[in-house]
RNA sequence: GUGGGUGUAGCUCAGUUGGUUAGAGCACCAGAUUGUGGCUCUGGGGGCCGUGGGUUCGAGUCCCAUCAUCCACCCCA
């Protein structure tokens, strides 16, 4: 039987590949914009970071890791994000004593061991970006601003910033016999799911869309109304901040994250367009963090996107009409080593540049240089040798020259340049 | 993890109440007078019909299993 990528793995291949080029450059620049650095952290770790990091009772870790015993026997785990890897390279290296906040950004592929679906996936990719070292409400709107800034930059226009403040463990705990105060009058009505939802996580019966669920906790109670002084005032100013700069949110009671490490600020970035799965990025604060694996008490905040979440809502909107090689047409083999100095030239000077490596006819290998779409064809053959010249034709807008071969490179260059004036 | 749909050439799909060598479009390759693309025409390569069992004289077509994929739930990125 043949062999195929595990289930819920894909390969990226041309022209897709382009399109994760282009926006990983994009995230990079844009991030390195914000004066944030790169880290690259392993892709497995020892399977007690992400235990103790992301939390035991969440989904990620008490079902969804790849872990396997190494020939050490020790217990490893295939990264399922990257704030936890941060974390504990920030610890092991003594950053924190160093210049604050520090800030980083990342990107690479994770594990989760979930049943695909439409925009999840087991093995994915996130580009994701943290600050340690700062409580201040003002790096909440940073991070914040990043995100939105890469999303503008990709051309990602209909988005929703979802918004809310989950509090401190003080705070929460006051909200969360609240809500169970609130809750108990109405248990029988909840559905089977939302019964045993109130028992082990109570927020998550808020985030139901079962309709009886729905009709039985209207007018439930909110976390906003729940927070302590301090927690209000953060997140008071937080949006103020955003409103200053004009970056519109919707406030969403309901927005939980599911990593049991986020206080205070929580956000997520939505495109209700790609439907199911519409979160393509989401994050939030996580003070207390660095102190639960094993560092000082600094604050932390960051987020991470879904690439393939992106890249696919990208896709749908981008008509990609890339500018194909230079070729080179061979008309007779006797001058194939005139020809690969040519290209040797040619990819020298910066131009991308190919020929025909398929031994083809004439006309075979100008149909190929349709197909790739080569904006122009320098022919080589015994005409060229013995005239001392080189045929070069425009593929866009057609007509050809002999052009003598000092002249070559500004040739090809003044082609250019008109076919790209032209489709302006 | 739960429920449901789908699985025929590289891609999008047709395949009649189970019946002989399985089709189309696109893509690919080659020709249409000798060194020239895009249009058109002609021809060609390529499928043990996801895989494994079963029913039958006979299965792409029916049954079971398995794998993959999609949708919803769940969860999140």
């Amino acid at each position: 039987m043949q062999i195929r990528a595990p289930r819920g793995t894909a390969d990226i291949v041309p022209p897709d590949s382009s399109s994760w080029q282009r926006v990983e450059r994009c995230m990079q620049e844009t991030a390195e914009l914000f004066a944030f650095q790169e880290i690259r952290f392993p892709i497995f770790e020892h399977t007690e970071l992400f235990e103790r990091g992301v939390g035991e009772t969440t989904d990620i870790v008490s079902k969804e890791m790849y872990t396997f015993n190494d020939k050490g026997g020790r217990s490893v785990t295939l990264r399922p994000e990257g704030t936890a890897s941060c974390v504990r390279a920030l610890v092991e290296h003594g950053l924190y004593g160093g210049v604050l906040p520090v800030k980083w950004y990342y990107g690479g592929p994770m594990f989760r061991y979930d049943r695909p679906a439409a925009g999840r996936f087991r093995q994915f990719h996130q580009f994701g970006a943290e600050v340690f070292g700062s409580q201040e409400p003002s790096v909440d709107a940073e991070v914040i601003h990043l995100m939105i800034e890469i999303m503008n930059r990709l051309g990602l226009r209909d988005y929703e910033l979802h918004m809310n403040s989950v509090g401190c463990p003080q705070c929460r705990q006051v909200f969360r016999e609240r809500l169970l105060d609130f809750l108990e009058p109405v248990k029988d009505d909840l559905c089977q799911d939302c019964s045993a939802r109130r028992e082990r996580n109570p927020l998550r019966v808020l985030d139901c869309k079962v309709p009886k669920c729905q009709q039985a906790i209207s007018g439930h109670p909110v976390m906003l109304d729940s927070l302590c002084e301090d927690c209000r005032s953060h997140y008071e100013r937080v949006k103020a901040i955003l409103a200053h700069h004009g970056t519109g949110f919707i406030q969403d009671d309901r927005l939980v994250r599911g990593l049991d490490y986020y206080i205070r600020t929580t956000f997520e970035v939505h495109l209700p367009a790609i439907g199911g799965a519409s979160a393509v990025g989401g994050g939030g604060r996580y003070d207390g963090l660095v102190r639960e694996l094993g560092g000082p008490d600094l604050p932390g905040i960051g987020f991470a996107f879904g690439m393939e979440r992106l890249i696919g809502a990208l896709g749908s909107q981008e008509a990609k009409e890339q500018e194909g090689p230079l070729f080179i047409a061979l008309f007779d083999s006797d001058y194939e080593l005139e020809a690969d100095l040519m290209l040797a030239r040619l990819r020298r000077a910066g131009f991308k540049a190919e020929r025909d490596l398929n031994g083809r006819s004439p006309k075979a290998q100008m149909k190929y240089a349709d197909k790739i779409k080569a904006p122009l064809v320098l022919m080589i053959g015994s005409d060229e040798i013995a005239g001392g010249f080189y045929t070069v034709k425009n593929m866009r807008q057609g007509g050809q020259n002999q052009v003598e071969s000092v002249r070559i490179l500004e040739e090809c260059r003044r082609v250019i340049d008109n076919i790209r004036e032209a489709s302006k």
